[in-house]
DNA sequence: GCTTGAACCTCTAGCGGCTAGAGGATGTAT
DNA sequence: ATACATCCTCTAGCCGCTAGAGGTTCAAGC
């Protein structure tokens, strides 16, 4: 029987985290004890194992949702599963493509400051200018 | 005088944003006409641009802020605004070594995965267990 | 058995950066 | 004069937590 203290040091999460999985039902209802304090099992401490590794490599609570019930079911074919993992990837890489763009550009800004007066300042000209910019980096979504 | 609307379309700034933005005292009070609607000058609609163009560097709206300070005073030396760049390439970057790294992770986990069931299924057996992870990609934080 | 004090509890509000919608007023073209 | 697109304010919601107030419970040491 694991405190939510213990749970919290063994996975990394923060216990208010873990008290908010429970409140959006991505937890279940733990134990109480008789004064009303959560006690967690193994299979608990497994699940939200599940959930903060899957959180670092990105997945959405909505995905991980989804994951879970996947795994809950061991029977089911696992195509849904990696069409999920396939989506984060996706993600992940369009993510990657537009950093590109946006490090090539902040580097060319920081590349031509001469160092001199705000008035003749590259970085801030760029920022005014975007016809300055060779790279295309529309669409904020990081 | 553009309404703004106008402005919105000019930009690629949704109306509320716009809004948004006078609110936080990061665009001026416009001008109103008699019956309260805004109108905007070319001054305004520059600064608006500055402020997306920023956005779209991923500069924070607090950086912005700085930034359009430094834009107003063209006499001070502008070493502030190279830091200020400096920062957010830095940032572009630790972001993008964090992504490359989980699109290692996902893409093992996906080429691993056989089309089975769920039970032997790879993509959740890694999301189960942090251990069969090749790289480290840990701190949340994109 | 009693006292500490760390850890627990609930509840509310806030972060960044918007976005959406209700419900109503204004501006412009015909 | 009328239609109707656009404008207004206001409130609340999104994600994924995080922080703090104000109070209770548990376990260890005496």
């Amino acid at each position: 029987m694991l405190t939510i203290g213990t749970l919290s040091k063994k996975t990394g999460t923060k216990v208010q985290t873990i008290r908010y999985y429970e409140q959006i039902g991505l937890m279940p209802e733990p134990g109480r004890t008789e004064g009303g304090q959560r006690r967690y099992d193994n299979a608990q401490l497994d699940r939200l194992s599940f959930i903060r590794h899957s959180r670092q490599l990105g997945f959405s609570l909505d995905a991980i949702r989804e994951l879970l019930d996947l795994s809950d079911h061991p029977n089911r074919p696992c195509h849904e599963a990696d069409a999920i993992a396939r989506r984060q990837l996706k993600q992940v890489e369009q993510r990657m493509a537009r950093l590109k763009a946006l490090r090539t550009e902040l580097k060319r800004m920081v590349h031509e400051c001469s160092g001199g007066r705000t008035g003749d300042c590259k970085v801030l000209e760029v920022l005014r200018d975007h016809s300055e910019c060779l790279t295309e980096h529309e669409e904020t979504g990081a």
